[in-house]
DNA sequence: CGATGCGTTGATAACTTTCAAATTTAGTGG
DNA sequence: CCACTAAATTTGAAAGTTATCAACGCATCG
């Protein structure tokens, strides 16, 4: 098949206009020489997303994967009794949206102003049909977010200590800036994805604060300064 | 490749003998129509776990994936502070072991006495390569795993009572018979997995019973009384 | 300014764990 | 089959942790 091949940057082409969201005018050539992404960067379509625009809703169909290229991405689900528990934060160049093969199970909003290379996965999965090694790649990344996954949940048994100082070692390693961490994300946000309440986030920090694991100059910034305690904390 | 096909019971041929366990003379012919299971049963070896037998290791390589054909399976993963977390109860039918691509991230157990097809990764990405379905539904395996532990970050942010609720409705809608249900495990297992300590699962079953939503004539059976209270519980 | 949203702090309540003991169940040998 | 020991489960009381409710500070923005 492959008839659809590369739709850069022409809405009219491709099937998906979320509302909010426009396309741009050429993906910028972060692809890698992985071949998936090689192919993403040649099929997709780069989107460009206001902060808490709306990527994907859950229950909607999940016939897109998504790559950050830049900005950050939170996805999350809204529990029946309102509460919201958030899947994932997804920095530039991370990968999401195949956490299933149907419909997604989560909804995606961009977190601060985003752009995201948008792909078919059809065309994706009739390239992996012709290419094992695209298909190798996608069975890898979906391998590589159970396990991500599986993680958190070794997290979220553990105390709020020990949360949130995983946390933070995780953005820090994510996004490496020295010891220096900009949090895209709020209290809430942070809160939702530990399983916590801000309240006890807030209360975590300022207590790692005052045992000098941390500083907190701003509340978006955060600077490590004894990582041995917190990883002995995240254990 | 493909070279090595059926070593029905002779482990000689076999790379794998772990101890304790024992290769069986036929595989039962529950293989379904499906590609992937019809090349597990073509390709694997049955072998027989008693119980408690480890089936394999944490940080061993993942060669092979795993077909209950009887018995129960759990995996799990002992943290730094000796606490020990369940990564999933496994019934006949159920496919474990594909948790990642190299490595173990989980060991896993024979819960009781269990006959377990074993196929090795590499006869199977070799199919896969020639058999696009294949790669298919082990790609939409795998998706389903990484569903399954999802879910199960959603339980582990709820309250006791409704993680024990959630466990029972999940156990009853995978091993259907009517309203009771046959625990395959422990307390300590029901426990690590669901993130509590064997006393609050004792104490809140304790607590379902006497509100009349279930019914615990012996340990190890449970029945539903009330689903909807149950369900109400689980949200 | 005053309003609004976000983050922090305090006091209290609710929930879960911990430690200890009692009870039941399972397994073993006589 | 019974008695006995070991293991698993249940129950109780106290301690610890986190959530809830409320108030306050501090920015931003009209």
């Amino acid at each position: 098949m492959l008839t659809r091949t590369a739709t850069h940057g022409d809405s009219s082409r491709h099937p998906i206009m979320p509302r909010h969201a426009r396309p741009i005018d050429r993906p910028d050539a972060t692809a890698g020489s992985d071949p998936i992404e090689h192919a993403m960067h040649l099929m997709g379509a780069m989107m460009s997303y206001p902060r808490n625009a709306e990527i994907f809703g859950e229950d909607e169909p999940a016939d897109y994967i998504y790559k950050v290229t830049g900005g950050t991405v939170r996805t999350y689900k809204i529990l029946s009794d309102g509460r919201r528990q958030i899947g994932g934060f997804y920095l530039p160049g991370d990968i999401f949206g195949l956490e299933t093969a149907d419909a997604h199970t989560l909804s995606a909003e961009a977190m601060t102003d985003a752009k995201i290379l948008v792909v078919k996965k059809s065309a994706l999965s009739t390239l992996a049909g012709h290419d094992a090694a695209v298909a190798q790649k996608l069975f890898a990344l979906t391998a590589r977010e159970l396990r991500r996954v599986q993680d958190r949940i070794l997290l979220l048994i553990k105390s709020a200590q020990e949360r949130v100082a995983s946390f933070l070692l995780e953005m820090a390693e994510r996004a490496p800036a020295g010891n220096s961490i900009d949090l895209p994300m709020s209290r809430q946000d942070i809160a939702d994805y530990l399983g916590l309440t801000i309240e006890t986030v807030s209360r975590t920090l300022t207590s790692l604060e005052s045992c000098a694991a941390i500083e907190v100059p701003t509340s978006r910034r955060i600077v490590l300064r004894n990582r041995s305690a917190l990883n002995r904390l995240h254990g």
